[in-house]
RNA sequence: GUGGAUGUAGUUCAGUCGGUAGAGCGACAGUUUGUGGCACUGUAUGUCGCGGGUUCGAGCCCCGUCAUCCACCCCA
C-alpha cells in the first residue's frame, strides 16, 4: 500500500467539504472587497523566493522544496503566495497602469518541516493583496475584511497588530536595537547571538524565557516612528476602535517573512495547539520595486486553511434531491433513465441492486433526500413510481412521466 | 534539526505473568416476505507497522527501522 507522502494529507467527506466551504466563505467576502481571482504557478525560478520572503528566513534558508529541473533552472515548489502574485503582477505590467489592482487567490505551498499538528509540508492558504493603495484606511479594510471572513465562519480569534516602520524610521531604530542587543549580547541565547548580525528585529520575537527577561528594557519600534507612520498606526487603531474590532497591540510581532514594513498584523486561535496563528499579513510598499517593478505600495494577508479547518461551523445539511431504488431487477433500466432525467437539475442518489423495502429506507436515511422514489412489480405493471416526501412522510403514486 | 509518546479489525481502543486476538462504534443481514431512523438478534473483517533476535512458544521481551502524534524551533 502506498501512504501519501510525510506531512501531506488527503482530504475527504468532512474535511473536503469544511475545505470547500472555507474557500467558498472567504472568496465571496473577497470578491465584495473588489478583489479578483487570480491563479499563478505553484513551480517559480528560486530567486523570486529568495528576493522577496528573504535568505535569512528560515523558509527560504532550510525549508524550501528546491530542485534543478530537467532543463537545468533552479525551480522552487513555492513556499508562500505573495511572491507569485506579485511577481505575477509585475510580469503582466500593471505596475505601470494608474488603477489599483485587488487579487485573491488559494492553493497548496511546501515547506519540508517537521510536521506537527497545524503545520504540514503541503498546506493550503487563502489570502489577498491589494496593489496601488498606500492609505492606511486600505491596510484597515483589510484587517475588517479578515475578521468578517473569521466571524463568517463561526470562528473566534485574538487580533495582534504592530508597526515595523518604514524606510524612514527602522533604519535608525534598527541601529540603536543592534547597541541595545550587543551589549547585553553575553546573556543572550546561539540563535539571538547569531541574529543580531542577520536580523536583529526577529531577536525581540525570541521565544527563549532567558532572553525575553533581558528585553524588556530594549527600545521600542512603536516609540521611535516617524511621524508619518506613527500617524498611520495611530488611525489604523482609531478605525479599528471605531469599529468594533478588538485588538492588541504586541511590540514583539515580527512577521517571518522580510518584505513587511509598516503594519504587520496576526490573527490567532487558542484552540488550535502550538501553532496558533490562523492568519497573517502586513504592508510591504518596497517588494514590487525590489522584484523590479515600478515602486507600488501593497497590503495582504494569508489564512492557513487547515489551521482553522476543525474550527468553522458548518451549515446544517439540508435534504436534497433524490434516492430511487428499485425492489424488482425489472425497473431498474426504468429507475436509470429516470434519474438521467433528473441529474438535470437536481441530485440524485441510485441504488443499482434489487432489494427489499427496508433496505432501501434504510439507504435512504444514508443518502438524506428530500424524497424517495421506489418502483416494485405494481409500479412497474402500471408505468407509475412510488414517491415519499422524507419530511412530510407523504405518498404519492404518480406516472412515470409525471414525476 | 532536537526531544517525548504511540503503532492491534473500516474506526476508537482493550489484550493480565510470554501460551498463535477481543469490545464499542460503523458495515451487512434478519426480527411473518411494501413503511425507514429506535430497539433486539445475528454475520463479516486482522501481514498485531516492517525487519531481525531471545524462547519449546512473542501482540507482549531485546535490537534496528519506518510511520504517526505532541512539544521545541519556525510559521499560515
Amino acid at each position: 500500500m502506498i501512504s501519501p507522502l510525510r506531512g501531506m494529507k488527503d482530504l475527504t467527506f468532512d474535511e473536503s467539504q469544511r475545505f470547500e466551504y472555507i474557500i467558498e466563505t472567504a472568496s465571496t467576502i473577497a470578491r465584495r472587497y473588489g478583489y479578483g481571482y487570480i491563479e499563478t504557478p505553484i513551480l517559480e525560478e528560486t530567486a523570486l523566493f529568495k528576493r522577496s520572503v528573504g535568505e535569512s528566513s528560515d523558509i527560504v534558508g532550510k525549508e524550501m522544496y528546491q530542485f534543478i529541473d530537467k532543463g537545468e533552472n533552479d525551480v522552487c515548489m513555492r513556499p508562500e503566495g505573495t511572491a507569485g502574485v506579485v511577481r505575477a503582477f509585475i510580469s503582466a505590467k500593471l505596475d505601470r497602469q494608474p488603477n489599483k489592482q485587488k487579487f485573491y487567490y488559494y492553493g497548496p505551498m511546501f515547506r519540508y518541516e517537521k510536521p506537527q499538528k497545524g503545520r504540514l509540508r503541503e498546506f493550503h492558504q487563502f489570502g489577498c493583496e491589494s496593489f496601488g493603495e498606500a492609505s492606511v484606511y486600505e491596510d484597515f479594510t483589510i484587517i475588517s475584511m479578515m475578521a468578517q471572513i473569521f466571524d463568517a465562519l463561526g470562528i473566534k480569534y485574538e487580533l495582534i497588530i504592530n508597526s515595523l516602520g518604514c524606510s524612514e524610521c527602522m533604519p535608525p531604530y534598527r541601529e540603536n536595537l543592534v547597541n541595545f542587543l550587543t551589549d547585553i549580547q553575553k546573556e543572550l541565547c546561539e540563535d539571538c547571538n547569531r541574529r543580531i548580525v542577520t536580523n536583529p528585529i526577529r531577536v525581540l520575537d525570541c521565544k527563549n524565557g532567558k532572553c525575553q527577561s533581558h528585553l524588556n528594557l530594549s527600545p521600542k519600534l512603536i516609540d521611535n516612528l516617524c511621524e508619518g507612520c506613527d500617524d498611520d498606526f495611530k488611525e489604523l487603531t482609531r478605525m479599528l476602535e471605531t469599529a468594533g474590532i478588538a485588538y492588541r497591540i504586541d511590540t514583539n510581532l515580527v512577521r517571518g517573512l522580510d518584505y513587511y514594513n509598516k503594519s504587520a498584523f496576526e490573527f490567532v486561535s487558542s484552540e488550535i495547539g502550538a501553532q496558533s496563528s490562523i492568519a497573517g499579513g502586513g504592508r510591504y510598499d518596497k517588494l514590487v520595486e525590489f522584484l523590479d517593478g515600478k515602486p507600488t505600495p501593497a497590503v495582504g494577508f494569508a489564512l492557513g486553511i487547515e489551521r482553522i479547518m476543525e474550527l468553522v461551523k458548518m451549515p446544517e445539511e439540508q435534504p436534497e434531491g433524490y434516492y430511487m431504488g428499485a425492489m424488482t431487477p425489472e425497473a431498474i433500466p426504468t429507475i436509470l433513465t429516470l434519474a438521467t432525467r433528473k441529474r438535470l437539475t437536481d441530485k440524485v442518489t441510485i441504488e443499482y441492486t434489487s432489494k427489499g423495502f427496508k433496505s432501501h429506507m434504510k439507504g435512504v436515511d444514508k443518502a438524506n433526500p428530500k424524497y424517495a422514489v421506489l418502483i416494485g412489480e405494481d409500479e412497474l405493471a402500471n408505468g407509475t413510481v412510488w414517491v415519499k416526501d422524507i419530511e412530510t412522510k407523504e405518498e404519492r403514486v404518480v406516472k412515470v412521466e409525471e414525476l
